[in-house]
DNA sequence: TTTATTTTTTAGGCTTATCTAAAAAATATT
DNA sequence: AATATTTTTTAGATAAGCCTAAAAAATAAA
């Protein structure tokens, strides 16, 4: 059995590597899971030694079979409960992330099993990320593109937000971006990489690169 | 914030001196919790240094105001959780006390106040327990007596069951004790405290004090 | 009431997950 | 290629929550 905290360090190593599956540097899980990069070493050694990730010193890290077992699992866990809070209980889309942080972490495989099947085994979360199924598979979104990387003129039905932070998704929420809008590319303003877009043919706005780079559709027309 | 480890503390302080209120010693803590009478011990300095309990050395413990708001707040969390298990997830009554232990550490009142009203407000959980309200009041349950207690020929309808472990739950339904059945005292046996019963009319059994003392529900005739 | 037993506390250790400071390795710059 | 910078690791500490063994207090028995 791993500790909620040994989940946490598989869980931003898968998510931190994914799709690219490229090596994680020390660094950057440090940032993540806002600790110092000393604590980060020891612990990779202790993971390493479950044979949960592939490690040599100063090489980086990447998970093992077993180690992307777990992690899918985590973020299976997280997905799902989102989509309980928000399609069940009513909660808004940006208040829902720090509730499933905690809730990922319970252990019953039919507590999931049970929640999957009274959800109607959904494929998307409540910010349309993918919810991998039992197997660990993902659903498959390779149609879908980033709108930072749109040319101008160019339009997406919205499918999916990379972050569930609150902040993000309460700013979204103030200037009517969901999941199923449409967005066209109106300017792309290359000294800012920022774009101005026009959001369900009626609303214009412009998006920062930070905004932009975390919306995610299929292209339209 | 207090830790899980702390919550179950002050929880398992609550239940032992429910309904009496009377100290608890510092030894029924070590052997519910499974732990260490020296562990326990040094828990209860720092949960004295909190102001969350009463406490002086070999005098044993109670419950602050504070302590009792936090106690039964836990208590009602893992009410409502179990009853979502059993009533939303049809979970069988014996297989949800585990999973509720860990729920029942969730940090959200907001989670709380929107799976009660989900659930429709609900008084008593899947065992016949009662729900504690949002400020800490217990539904009334005074008319219910304990099986135990009955003399012969008197008849109870089963409201509660006081022990939510699957071993006890699963036994009960092997003899097909659930909550709404009648049960009627055939026979006392004073050697050993066991009853013989009736159950609804139809099956007749032996429950040994062990079980019959967990039985609680109202008299009939 | 004195002695024996049980309960509780103290003292000293261990493990996990964190930290800071310093050393070592890798990478970037001149 | 030599030096500077950044990244990563090691070393040594700390806090939480547990442990065992021994001491102290409370309770029960003689």
């Amino acid at each position: 059995m791993l500790s909620y905290t040994e989940e946490n360090y598989l869980k931003i190593i898968f998510i931190l590597s994914y799709p690219t599956a490229k090596e994680i540097s020390t660094n950057d899980i440090a940032k993540n899971l806002n600790i110092n990069a000393a604590s980060v070493s020891d612990m990779l050694k202790k993971l390493k030694q479950k044979n949960l990730i592939d490690y040599a010193k100063y090489q980086g890290v990447s998970l093992t079979q077993e180690g992307r077992k777990i992690a899918v699992n985590i973020i299976r866990k997280h997905r799902l409960w989102e989509t309980f809070l928000v399609n069940t209980l009513n909660f808004s889309w940006d208040e829902v992330h720090d509730i499933a942080e905690q809730l990922e972490h319970i252990q019953s495989n039919l507590l999931i099993e049970k929640l999957y099947q009274f959800l109607g085994f959904p494929k998307f979360d409540p910010h349309g990320e993918p919810i991998p199924d039992e197997n660990g598979t993902f659903p498959e979104t390779k149609d879908w593109i980033c709108l930072n990387s749109c040319k101008k003129q160019q339009k997406i039905e919205v499918k999916s937000i990379t972050d569930d932070s609150s902040d993000l998704l309460q700013h979204l929420d103030k200037i009517s971006v969901n999941i199923g809008v449409k967005i066209e590319v109106i300017e792309k303003n290359s000294y800012d990489k920022s774009i101005d877009v026009l959001i369900n043919d009626i609303k214009q706005c412009t998006l920062s690169k930070e905004i932009s780079e975390k919306i995610y559709g299929v292209l339209l027309d």
